[in-house]
DNA sequence: TTTCAACACGAAAACGTTAGAGTTGGTGTT
DNA sequence: AACACCAACTCTAACGTTTTCGTGTTGAAA
């Protein structure tokens, strides 16, 4: 099978060192014009291109940042992909994808392969496994060899480095806020279980709004899912003959399968409960009410990530202080909730 | 900065050479019991693991499998994404995806980076630009230096390489033949324009199912979306004042604007007009009425693109020729066809 | 005592590249 | 004629590994 030209088949065929090669084809000056054309048109013949992995072992940098993410069939974290993709791009950077997919094992796997010389740093969103076990030695790890990490969303608070996050608290505040000032009386809330770092802040924001608005905390109001893929029959449970007129979800699946089941129980969204989510995907906008969301700008997320890590490598030398940017949410309003 | 510890620094702190701690850290029988347990208590405390880049370069191998795809936040893609991450995964490969934005020079730049060194083959599904320009040449052109490419979904039929594609024509033909079944007989077609592949296939499918059942062809009937942003008024100006009794769309976003624009109408689905749509997404499950479709099992696609990308890479020596694998679609039908 | 195998390790080359430090051979100056 | 200088190269080391081929030291058999 044919392989790749180097330049030493180059340097072979042309009669000259390899060193001679090399420079030719950077237009040194201690080529003479004649050798340059020759090895020049040469290389272009036989498209001849550095070898990237020579070119990283030499220069010990690959140009290359790494992504680690829990899932990839997730609208979210597809356009802080993107995002990040869009900034590492312009910058001369490529990147390299590896899913976790939620399972701590394969979260370590994943960073020693992209801590061994295969990137120059990487940005990541936790494992839930990883957030249940409360094991983060393999991030630490990483760190302490050099590595440069940013971590988004799914941040670790006890791990020292860049972050980038969304005023979780704050954007379920204001979605809250806004359905009180519809006069919602009785608002639910269908969250995750609390070790899910995002969970536990968007719940906070929830009842952030309802004390300082004088409501009272209602437990019966707030549910709680643990297994993702069962929540509509767990959300149907806890629908059946409850008072309520609002419901504040925090995620799109959830407030999706909210509505599906207020409507099974004869109840109209907005008319009779208006509805907002967490996170605007697909669904928000083609669903029948258009879905009212909280907006996360994953995209954004994705840029500010990647601006970060790209900052830290090119200035290795000065050691700036880590920092955590908060981005901010804004509420779209939709058809699920009533005005 | 610290770095991660090399063999080299191993070897001056122990005062041993290189290659005794190589091979000390493999268990070579070579070195003496006591000089392995040293090297490897050592190593071990300083979490020494080999630089893969280091190693792809001597192996000339990198276990690296690359993607180019046109778009990451869409359903379909990150499906093929999980199939070929999970069996590249089990078979000890990584994998870098890159994306090409539907831009033809993005394209041609994802791809040679990937060919310089960074992978030992790849996986794409081309940008639209691409097919719109006809221009292969940056394909052939790594194919034919000894790059394993395998396409799948939007596959070019004068590239020479290993391809995975759905049934297009067939699918579609099932999912009108079906149409045909329900006694619908003005069915609207609502396809891309030709130069996607796909978009074609898939109104072939449409065109043998109605003659195969003597229905005529109406022209007028079938509308060809050129700019997919402004789909939903495009599908609106079509289906104004048309008699039809059912829509097949050639993807998820169509249909769901059909149905949407269909109720706009006064239509009701799937009561007036049945709807079935390309693609299982995951607007279909969620959508009120839930969306019939034609289900391209992505992560099968994805498993056998790797299966067949990873073979070839195995079997270097024995040149296999060509193959296409060509996988079933499936007809899910929900509730936006009548029963 | 010589010889020889076994043992334990080291040196060097190779993967493909680059950059700085040599090495030619020729020209120009005095 | 001696020297310096310059153009146009080549050599070498280095990045971090692995692996093949030495090589020096032992201990034992002859």
């Amino acid at each position: 099978m044919k392989r790749k030209i180097t330049l030493k088949q180059i340097a072979k065929e042309l009669d000259v060192s390899v060193s001679t090669v090399s420079k030719a084809l950077k237009d040194s000056s201690e080529i003479s014009v004649d050798t340059k054309e020759k090895i020049k048109a040469f290389a272009k013949l036989y498209n001849y291109k550095p070898n990237n992995i020579a070119l990283s072992l030499k220069n010990r940098k690959t140009k290359t940042i790494g992504i680690i993410i829990p899932e990839i069939v997730h609208h979210f974290f597809t356009t802080v992909i993107r995002g990040i993709e869009h900034v590492a791009n312009e910058k001369g950077y490529n990147v390299i994808i590896c899913l976790s997919n939620n399972s701590f094992d394969k979260e370590v796997l994943n960073l020693e392969f992209l801590a061994n010389g295969s990137t120059d740093g990487f940005i990541m969103s936790v494992a839930k496994e990883t957030q249940q076990k409360q094991d983060y030695h393999h991030i630490k790890e990483v760190i302490s060899q050099g590595m440069p990490v940013v971590m988004f969303d799914r941040v670790i608070d006890e791990v020292i480095c860049d972050k980038v996050v969304i005023s979780d608290k704050h954007g379920a505040f204001e979605a809250v806020q806004y359905l009180i000032d519809l006069q919602c009386k009785k608002i639910a809330l269908i969250s995750t279980v609390d070790y899910v770092s995002v969970g536990k802040l968007r719940t906070e924001g929830y009842c952030e709004a309802l004390m300082s608005n004088d409501y009272p905390i209602d437990e019966s109001l707030i549910l709680k899912i643990e297994d993702v893929d069962h929540s509509q029959e767990e959300i149907e449970v806890f629908l059946k003959d409850k008072d309520i007129d609002a419901v504040f979800a925090v995620n799109e699946q959830f407030a999706v399968n909210a509505i599906k089941a207020l409507t099974k129980l004869g109840k109209k969204v907005p008319d009779d409960v208006s509805v907002i989510g967490f996170t605007d995907g697909v669904v928000s906008k083609s669903f029948i009410p258009s879905l009212s969301t909280v907006n996360q700008h994953g995209e954004d997320m994705g840029a500010k990530a990647a601006h970060l890590l790209i900052e830290r490598l090119e200035n290795e030398t000065e050691e700036q202080s880590f920092q955590t940017a908060i981005l901010d949410t804004s509420l779209i309003i939709r058809d699920s909730v009533k005005n």
